[in-house]
DNA sequence: CGCTCGCGTATACAGTCGTCTACATTGGAG
DNA sequence: CTCCAATGTAGACGACTGTATACGCGAGCG
């Protein structure tokens, strides 16, 4: 059994990151939300700028990723993975089934406000020119909307919904969750009222579907 | 009275606009509309760009437009007019009611099709990071969600809908059709169940906003 | 100790950019 | 006819770009 010890590197482990002097790579993705999504695309950002913003020579960014469409995918990756679990947890943590909705959509939102950037970016870059971060962020949607759907049907959260209707109704939902926060970052205001239409919105599609189908509308 | 006979000049009339020899104005829109649709947001367009794209020298832009912001409201402007007219005359058309929401749909889809760039492009700018730009877009999303709500309170054809329903969900509707004008352009295969889904979406939410009122759940 | 690797910097180069200035052509008005 | 406006081109300039090459430093290994 080899005791090799890890060759310690400015690769930064999570506490790490909380701190300036963070390294290059955490820096660099720092830099390009920020770009992101004040300016263009992440694959329309330019080397050099990102180096600025990320206070490194731009040669630096070649250190780290190969090209700017990885560090796209790198992006992605990172902030996908925290979000599924936790909403599956609030579904199915006993909350009472009216307000699963609400909680659920209050849940999303307050991580947006955790992460601006990423989500102003993942909104962009979902209806952007490059069909390779479209699709990693669709996939994002998909498996989330897969989730919902499981735990609606291992519920019973909506009595009279089936795996069909959820196979077209679940995606526009948490597309229409996803868009909504961009309008929750930038209207304080107005959140609550945010809040209540969007769950509003997903109670009535759900509640639409069941009706039509009994009524024999849902083909 | 004058009788001034007008100045002739290069700026085309509708019919010309189809003649490869249109007049540098439309020729550079034309461009524009192809540039952005293919890889960045109208205002990361390069003058040189568009120029080559056009075939004209890149002076010839500050001929017409004395920015991109001004050429991009400009193809906004453009593509909006039409629209919202042509929805309304199906709306009130005397279609028996159950059909309006997929023929509706098929409109749209059908009119993406015969400008599918004015489509991505517009789509892209709504979610973009010009907040001029999104503004011009959803005043005209705005536009058509005020008309179909009227239109839907006049005709009573979702009995039990309210002014007050229809203020939460018409947008989310119209936006919805406008997101999956993007889905009908590329999946050609998909079509007919595009607009199955997108009508069913329509039907499903008003159906369940009026029973969700019928409850006092809606509120 | 020397060597290697990871990660950072600096310099350089060829290319591209936006926009300025000047010029040219055409059509219409007086 | 001259003049002006609209619209197009060419050349120029300074600024910026991506990326190649070279160098430097520190950590870790043998």
């Amino acid at each position: 059994m080899s005791l090799v010890k890890p060759r310690k590197s400015t690769r930064s482990t999570l506490a790490e990151r909380e701190l300036p002097e963070a390294g290059g790579r955490e820096r660099l993705i720092a830099a390009a939300l920020k770009l992101a999504a004040e300016k263009r695309s992440l694959l329309a950002l330019g080397v050099r700028e990102l180096g600025r913003m990320a206070g490194l020579n731009p040669n630096t960014f070649y250190r780290h990723f190969k090209s700017l469409d990885e560090l796209s995918v790198a992006i992605i990756d990172e902030f996908a993975q925290d979000l599924a679990p936790a909403l599956r947890a609030i579904r199915l943590s006993g909350v009472p089934v009216e307000l699963v909705s609400a909680r659920t959509v209050e849940y999303v939102f307050d991580y947006a406000r955790q992460h601006p950037e990423a989500f102003i970016v993942g909104v962009r870059e979902l209806h952007g020119s490059s069909g390779r971060l479209q699709q990693a962020i669709r996939a994002r949607i998909k498996l989330v909307a897969a989730e919902m759907s499981e735990d609606i049907l291992a519920t019973n959260g909506v009595p009279g919904i089936t795996a069909d209707m959820l196979d077209e109704l679940a995606e526009p939902i948490v597309e229409q969750v996803f868009h909504r926060t961009l309008d929750y970052l930038e209207e304080p205001r107005r959140r609550a009222e945010l809040v209540r239409r969007t769950a509003h919105f997903i109670d009535a599609l759900m509640t639409g579907a069941v009706a039509m189908k009994a009524m024999n509308r849902w083909d």
